[in-house]
RNA sequence: GGGAGUAUAGCUCAGCUGGGAGAGCGUCCGCCUCACACGCGGGAGGUCACGGGUUCGAGCCCCGUUGCGCCCACCA
């Protein structure tokens, strides 16, 4: 052998210089080829602020999974990459750098501070790919794009524009979610609710005119500072006399109107609830059915403006508990309770969100929504598992519209233009020169920046050149698969969905594919704060990608979360090295030999067997990938390999391999070897694509077989055969299985030393099972240890202490009597009758029962029969066996 | 308040359109058998959460109950 293979596999070092091959090859790039089928998957691009973490293994892992088995197949796969530039995560980032040093992003200007952010996009941006090619990923880097490039510009102007002029876009006052901390509004999507514990202040203010007072309860008393209303139900009695009359707002000393409203809840509280309409969507609401005034009392960073009197300029939280203060003092705080309840928070720094009224622009959704529904609703777009539309429907039927404007400069920034001269607002792809109005000559940009979700709901045809007209457009696009968590349907796919079927008139993608959260060991999320993230590379570096892609896909089912751990990461590696082991040892056996196709006569039954497994196992693995089942598949090929290929038919054939007296049967064994070694590698290759190549290229290399290609990435997917359907030499190979498997279990439980030979006789009335036997002689006298084996149809000669195996088809016999506890070996036959009995009953009482008889299928019923007239078999077999001992 | 999940071996989880309960790890027994101790052979271990129902037949379908997390939601 001109390779020795280690004896161990090591993936250290093999991964990279063989991913180096692949992208050196170009195997990753696809061009639009009209002679070939696509198949397209957009990758979700990762910010360029993030590192590689589970979440990104797994999801890519799926995707590269699916790109390289399409590949296979023979369609033009392309795997489209790129990144985020992640709006806010970066520049959040970046303004803590500068305050390291002591700057704000406002000393250094909105210039220079872009020029930071793509410096460190520089830096940093490629961060993130480099780690995605450790895993292995197949995607086409020659295409690689990024939110905020050139093309992806163009193509959110564009989209602006469009949908300006259709009036989807407006701008608007209205209430908007505002981070104090970061400044700037987020969507609904981005606040995230948490349940806190608060107090429920009860407060009264005095009626006008009377000595009475009205009581209510709130759970943020410093916004009474912006009240102009108090509001009752109009139904409710306790209160109607109140209506319209006045109340003093104390400290601010406001009159303000008592209104009656629907909004308010008779049971909960007092029946009374002070209206702010700056600062609570409700109540926003409630003031515009009033004409009520609306008073914000808020800055920017959470501090109180001059509209809060003497508590100006205090923090939001401050002035809460100083307002209590003064209203305890001024007797007007009736009461606080405890109180729990969910407060929004922004997603990305967890600060408490303050809902404030200020002009933001909006995409409406009500019109833009209605074809994404549509879609899913018809299937054009699949969501796997299926119960994700639920999800995805609730979201759409209560959608509000979107929030897109940002006060952050690290962004797409608005392309909207202010005539300085007359204030005439102008919306272009590119900066206008004069105001279409007055012909003024400076305009003014809008300062603000997109949401980052806007430019990525573009992504599955801005990444294809849209709105350029290319070729790849028209060739990739709709694009078949969006893997991803479903923890972002709603920031991203419902909206690359709408704007799929509104910019390009088409779904973006037909199939999305769910897939869960990677938890820890002990089922929590993985994060950064609990600092229980595990680092995919730090596992790649200890059991190779290979592992750890195996390890993210077995064992779990589409949109269900998972849990890593280090041991199914250690199983997947044992797995490698297994293949790694068995590849070594079909190589050693082919070693400095010809291996030519036998003829069919040739091949012997379990030649047939395992080929006809394996022709199975090509069928359904094929199948249950077709239809995204990933962990069942490779739980298939694992078995296939594992159980089927190394415990069982590489020990069935190495006496055939070390026989060198028949050089046909030898070949036929190493022939057959090869074949399903190199099927059960291309099977395995979209889950392990290192191990399977190195071994692939040895394999072609060893044996200079000229019909394997080059690279197995770029081998054809393996069909099913009909030819290879042999049925009978499954069942025959199935019988003599059981045998060995029943003599290995007796010999165990009768603590018979391994090495210890024994004779064998095999009984069988059924000549067909007799030859069968005979013709697996020699592997199956090495798996039982035997030196002889006899065979009969009757059992003259067989003494009645020898240890008996009664299968189905057959009774094995060994003579051990000196070896064996007769009581022993009464017993266990005893429990193999009392098992078979509950069988029997089983089977019996299904067959005499008619309604099973007239109304299961035929199969079934003949299935059963075949069963029960087994089992009288064995029963009979037994119950001799029993009765011969016991006479002694 | 609404929605969608999940409950299967000691642990982590599979189980396709209903037809005799599976894997990995762990555990026990025996093996350094010339591919692999990251291994080989054998074993133990489950009223498939609970209660009903449909069916010849239910882990799987329907209804209800309980436990556990999850998502959504403007009751102050």
């Amino acid at each position: 052998m001109s390779k020795e293979l280690a004896k161990t596999y090591d993936p250290k070092g093999i991964e990279d210089s063989l991913y180096k091959k692949w992208v050196e090859k170009k195997y990753f790039h696809a061009e639009a080829d009209r002679s070939k089928k696509p198949f397209t998957i957009v990758m979700p691009p990762p910010n360029i602020t993030g590192q590689l973490h589970m979440g990104h293994a797994l999801d890519n892992t799926m995707q590269d999974i699916l790109t390289r088995f399409k590949r296979m197949q023979g369609y033009n796969a392309l795997w489209q990459p790129g990144t985020d530039h992640a709006s806010i995560a970066t520049e959040v980032r970046i303004i803590n750098t500068l305050k390291e040093q002591g700057i704000t992003k406002e000393d250094l200007g909105r210039e220079k501070f872009l020029e930071k952010c793509w410096e460190w996009r520089k830096e940093y941006g490629g961060r993130i790919t480099s780690q995605l090619k450790k895993l292995g990923s197949s995607c086409d880097w020659d295409r690689e794009r990024f939110t905020m490039d050139e093309g992806c510009n163009k193509a959110v102007n564009e989209v602006f524009v469009r949908l300006y002029d259709k009036g989807l876009i407006y701008k608007g006052q209205k209430m908007i979610n505002w981070c104090p901390v970061c400044q700037t509004t987020i969507s609904d999507a981005e606040v995230e609710y948490q349940n806190q514990a608060s107090h429920l202040w009860h407060i009264k203010y005095p009626v006008i005119g009377t000595d009475d007072y009205l009581t209510f309860a709130t759970t943020r008393p410093e916004t009474m500072l912006g009240d102009t209303a108090v509001a009752v139900n109009p139904n409710d009695d306790r209160y109607k006399n109140l209506v319209g009359r006045k109340v003093m707002l104390p400290i601010i000393n406001r009159e303000m109107p008592v209104v009656a409203d629907d909004y308010v809840d008779m049971e909960f509280g007092t029946g009374v609830v002070k209206i702010t309409p700056a600062h609570d969507p409700n109540d926003f609401e409630v003031g515009k059915r009033h004409d009520l005034e609306i008073v914000n009392i808020l800055n920017d960073d959470g501090t109180i403006n001059q509209n809060g009197g003497k508590y100006a300029g205090m923090d939001r939280y401050e002035a809460r508990k100083a307002i209590v203060k003064e209203l305890d003092e001024m007797g007007l705080l009736v009461k606080i309770e405890d109180y729990s309840h969910d407060v929004g928070t922004h997603d990305r720094c967890h600060t408490t969100v303050e809902p404030l009224v200020k002009e933001q622009w909006f995409v409406k959704m009500d019109e833009l929504i209605r074809p994404a529904v549509e879609g899913v609703k018809k299937k054009d777009i699949r969501l796997v598992p299926e119960n994700m539309e639920k999800t995805y429907f609730n979201w759409t039927d209560n959608i509000r519209d979107w929030c897109i404007s940002r006060q952050l400069w690290w962004g797409h920034r608005i392309p909207a233009y202010t005539c300085e001269k007359c204030g005439e607002l102008t919306v272009s792809r590119t900066a206008p020169e004069k105001c279409p109005k007055c012909g003024h000559d400076h305009l003014i940009q809008d300062p603000d920046t997109l949401d980052t979700w806007f430019s990525s709901a573009l992504w599955p045809f801005s990444t294809l050149g849209w709105p350029e007209k290319t070729e790849e457009l028209d060739y990739f696009y709709p694009t078949d698969v969006l893997v991803t968590g479903y923890d972002i349907i709603f920031f991203w796919v419902i909206r690359m969905i709408f704007s799929g079927y509104e910019q390009m008139g088409a779904e973006p993608f037909k199939t999305v594919l769910f897939h869960g959260l990677v938890r820890d060991e002990k089922g929590r999320k993985m994060s950064k704060s609990l600092g229980n993230g595990i680092d995919p590379l730090e596992v790649i570096d200890k059991y190779g990608a290979d592992a750890l892609r195996f390890m993210l896909i077995t064992g779990n089912a589409p949109g269900n979360d998972m849990r890593f751990s280090f041991e199914k990461v250690e199983a997947a590696r044992n797995f490698a090295n297994k293949i790694w082991n068995a590849s070594r040892f079909i190589l050693m056996n082919m070693d400095n030999k010809t291996v030519t196709k036998p003829d069919e006569s040739d091949l012997a039954p379990v030649d047939r067997w395992i080929l006809s497994r394996m022709n199975r196992i090509v069928r359904e693995v094929t199948d249950n990938m077709e239809k995204y089942e990933l962990g069942v598949a490779a739980a298939k090929i694992y078995d296939f390999i594992w159980s089927e290929l190394c415990d069982w038919y590489i020990e069935m054939v190495k006496p055939r391999l070390y026989n060198t007296d028949d050089v046909a049967s030898q070949n036929a064994a190493l022939y057959t070897l090869k074949k399903v070694l190199v099927t059960s590698l291309k099977l395995l290759h979209p889950y392990m694509p290192f191990v399977t190549e190195e071994i692939y290229c040895t394999v072609k290399e060893e044996t200079g077989d000229n019909d394997m290609d080059e690279s197995i990435m770029i081998s054809d997917w393996p069909v099913y055969e009909a030819a290879l359907d042999y049925a009978r030499d499954e069942k025959s190979i199935e019988t003599i299985m059981s045998a060995v498997k029943g003599v290995r279990n007796v010999r165990a439980s009768m603590n018979v030393p391994p090495k210890r030979e024994a004779d064998a006789t095999v009984v069988s009335d059924d000549n067909e099972v007799l030859e069968s036997f005979k013709t697996g002689e020699l592997y199956f006298k090495a798996l039982i240890n035997a030196p002889r084996v006899i065979y009969q149809t009757d059992k003259k000669g067989i003494p009645d202490d020898a240890v008996s195996v009664v299968t189905g088809d057959a009774t094995v016999y060994i003579p051990l009597a000196e070896l064996i506890d007769i009581d022993e070996e009464i017993a266990r036959l005893e429990k193999e009758e009392k098992r078979l009995e509950g069988e029997l009953k089983r089977s019996n009482a299904m067959l005499s029962n008619e309604k099973f008889l007239s109304k299961a299928p035929e199969s079934k019923i003949a299935e059963e029969k075949e069963k029960l007239a087994s089992y009288e078999k064995m029963m009979a077999e037994v119950k001799e066996r029993i009765a011969g001992l016991k006479k002694d």
